[in-house]
DNA sequence: CCGATTCTAGATTAAACAGTCCAATAAGGA
DNA sequence: TCCTTATTGGACTGTTTAATCTAGAATCGG
């Protein structure tokens, strides 16, 4: 045999899904990824196929980590809206550098709607693993009597991934953490 | 003197609004500007600039004509309260060709984020307006005992922004009227 | 050491891009 | 009618783009 294959494939999707939520798909050149991914063109070329496909694979990656990142802080152990209400703070208070930058999710989203069928099946798949776990806990939250019973948990799941792309907006825009917090404060205030 | 200057500058950046909201100001090529706005490209050069004055002009356009549409479907005259969850639940009930496009404003924070100084400043202006009236019907509404005496007017009314920017997020990914409308209740419900 | 494989760097291609230029037509006012 | 200005369509330029290709250096296992 030979040479081992690939170095550092995670590191350079990192890289990739870090450009592409600044600028969007369009808005990022093979050379600005190149660039950041610290690998050459044939490189990416190999491994990842081509621009559209390194994309895919990023968003892919992305939706998958940052969704699992939001459910494991939902497992407080606490109450299921104080696990909620947890997890959104979580949320908010990670760091401008990263907040700053975007989600690529919800880039996505934006960028493509609904057209481009490969993109809205990674986000379907996405917001049905986070809808999932919303859901689980309202209801948990709704058994023990923390949940107002007069709220629908199907209809407080849809408000609740909503909130948390208005908290990605609001990010991408400059807002502080006290700011986002507030936001998911008042988002749990509406279903005790 | 001579011919007529322009002669639907209005309708043609309407053309070029609906253009940007679907594909970003990267992914509008200015052929398919050009096609949508039904003039000639050097008509497009001499009365708008260059791509990004057009875009810029078309923002501009975009965030104060929706804005002004939101603030006022709030002048309803009913209580408060009432009155703002009457506007959310009209941009909640836009048909779905109108809601599908995406929001041009939601758009230029995802692509640009606070880093284009211009779009950062009409996207700014466009925010103070909007909270400007939200915050005074939520003074109202305390004053007249609707808004929970709890609620800080400035955090909810950075919530009601969140809110919204979310519910364009979800109709941009093919949300209904109906499941807008009940994120848009349930956003109304934890202020009262 | 050697053959196989991966990586890098740079040249290259063909298309798309934003923007300018030019010639011709259309439509006013004097 | 004539002069000015708008508008158009298309040719054109130079740059950037995504993607392929080539040649050589690096790295492993046998």
């Amino acid at each position: 045999m030979a040479r081992h294959k690939e170095f550092d494939k995670d590191n350079a999707l990192d890289a990739a899904i870090s450009v592409f939520s600044q600028h969007g798909y369009e808005g990022s050149s093979t050379d600005t990824l190149l660039a950041a991914m610290k690998i050459s063109r044939q490189s990416m070329y190999d491994t990842f196929g081509d621009k559209r496909s390194l994309y895919l694979q990023a968003l892919k990656r992305y939706n998958t980590d940052s969704i699992l990142r939001i459910i494991a802080d939902m497992q407080s152990g606490a109450q299921p809206l104080d696990a909620l209400e947890a997890a959104l703070f979580a949320f908010a208070s990670r760091p401008a550098s990263e907040a700053s930058k975007g989600c690529l999710g919800v880039s996505a989203i934006c960028e493509f709607g609904r057209t481009d069928a490969d993109v809205a099946t990674l986000t379907d798949s996405a917001s049905a693993m986070l809808a999932k776990a919303i859901f689980t806990l309202l209801k948990d939250g709704q058994r023990k009597g923390q949940l107002s019973a007069e709220i629908d948990p199907e209809a407080a799941t849809q408000f609740l991934g909503a909130t948390l792309s208005g908290m990605k907006v609001s990010a991408r825009n400059g807002a502080s953490p006290e700011t986002l917090r507030t936001i998911a404060s008042l988002a749990i205030r509406s279903l005790r």
